[in-house]
DNA sequence: ACAAAAGTGTTCACACTACACCCATGG
DNA sequence: CCATGGGTGTAGTGTGAACACTTTTGT
């Protein structure tokens, strides 16, 4: 039996905002969109979607991680709510974002020309509607301390990657240059990667290994007590 | 003008649940109370509330921090939002968690009564209505990441405070005891607090120097490009 | 043979940890 | 005068930062 107190209150729209991040060319890169509607068409914005009757939060995120990248098992946590009252000029919605890892190696180029979607360098960021420059900033600062204590930052890779490309991933995430040696010596002394018997030679001619992260020797390493950081 | 994009959507209630922590008996509190109404009404609950058409999230925390507590200007931070269909069996909510540090020795113990409120221990938290218990979880690790890297602590104190209460305080947090000489070598090394002419002599004959937080100092330990650390 | 990127160790400074005794005071 | 909590320093260890040369191979 429901008491009348929850009906005698206010409902609003729920929106869900996703922060797409992807790693190419050395720098990381966000999946915008031009605004398809008004207030606001045609304006930079994230990729978002409203929240319907039968599913959760996470599961409306997914809906739009889906929609716009095509892949499933995308990593994906929650940064914050928004509720300011005039935040979305079209009407009260209440938006919570989400930021995303995607695996920019396998993604498909068609879909951009049909959401009018681009992938924007995060030094390039143009003015977006609404709070969405915020979102952003909050999702850098949240990704940049996840990344730095747990092992999610594998999830830009398909499986695979090198040791310099992490290592460039790692300062573009962190905009700072960082050492080869003690960023190697530091993987390497956490033995949770696999070296892998097949290099890459698309960036050079010596070519380098391909690693992958080995969830069985990360949960080890885990088990021991010793903790990620990165 | 607003386009019909918008109201094609549903609509959901959005509610604020706040985690008030306080200090006091050397233990971390946080404040529950008897939820008043159905369903699961009589059971342990967090302090909460509904938003309302013309305030902001933060708005609707606070307004919901004050009604408990009576204290303004309360040092507080969103958790995140949940949004599960089922987490609240009386109907579909999205609730925004919120934290909130509180100034015990300034509490007036009628609010208790008067709502039915009542003071517990974190290591003895009850269950409680919903998805609570897993709110207060991620509080409590939010709190404990801030507090190591800002200077929040101090709202739990009405600006001076002890230097084995503030230690206490900490041990309370993160549940594991700290060195006393390490703890103050650390405290005194960043200069930021000012050390009073007055004493503490409630808890020792000897009693202990009251020290305050010197938000000058602070700025002036940030601009030296330090870090906050405990 | 050379350009271009991959790969590899050591030293030093600083921060964190562990640890034990004297001090001040009220009763 | 003694019980109780407040207050203080040092030595050792581990972690993060700085730093330069050799290797591989396609052209």
């Amino acid at each position: 039996m429901i008491s009348t107190y929850y009906s005698d209150n206010s409902t609003f729209f729920v929106a869900v905002d996703c922060i797409i991040f992807g790693f190419k060319d050395k720098d990381l890169h966000i999946l915008l969109t031009r605004r398809p509607v008004e207030p606001q068409g045609g304006q930079w914005s994230l990729m978002g979607g409203f929240m319907e009757e039968n599913e959760s939060l996470d599961q409306a995120a997914e809906k739009v991680l889906y929609r716009y990248t095509q892949q499933k098992g995308i990593y994906m946590e929650q940064v914050k709510a928004y509720g300011d009252v005039n935040r979305d000029t079209g009407g009260r919605v209440v938006s919570v974002a989400f930021y995303a890892l995607v695996r920019l190696e396998e993604f498909d180029t068609s879909l951009a020309r049909k959401f009018d979607a681009r992938w924007v360098k995060i030094q390039q960021l143009p003015k977006l509607i609404f709070d969405h420059n915020r979102m952003v900033e909050d999702a850098l600062t949240l990704l940049r301390y996840k990344t730095s204590m747990q092992p999610i930052i594998f999830n830009f890779f398909d499986k695979k990657f090198t040791l310099p490309a992490l290592q460039d991933l790692y300062e573009a995430i962190y905009q700072t240059p960082i050492d080869k040696r003690n960023f190697r010596k530091k993987i390497a002394s956490m033995q949770i990667l696999d070296k892998l018997n097949i290099k890459d030679k698309t960036s050079s001619k010596r070519g380098a290994h391909y690693y992958a992260f080995n969830e069985k020797k990360y949960q080890q390493f885990i088990r021991e007590g010793k903790r990620f950081s990165l």
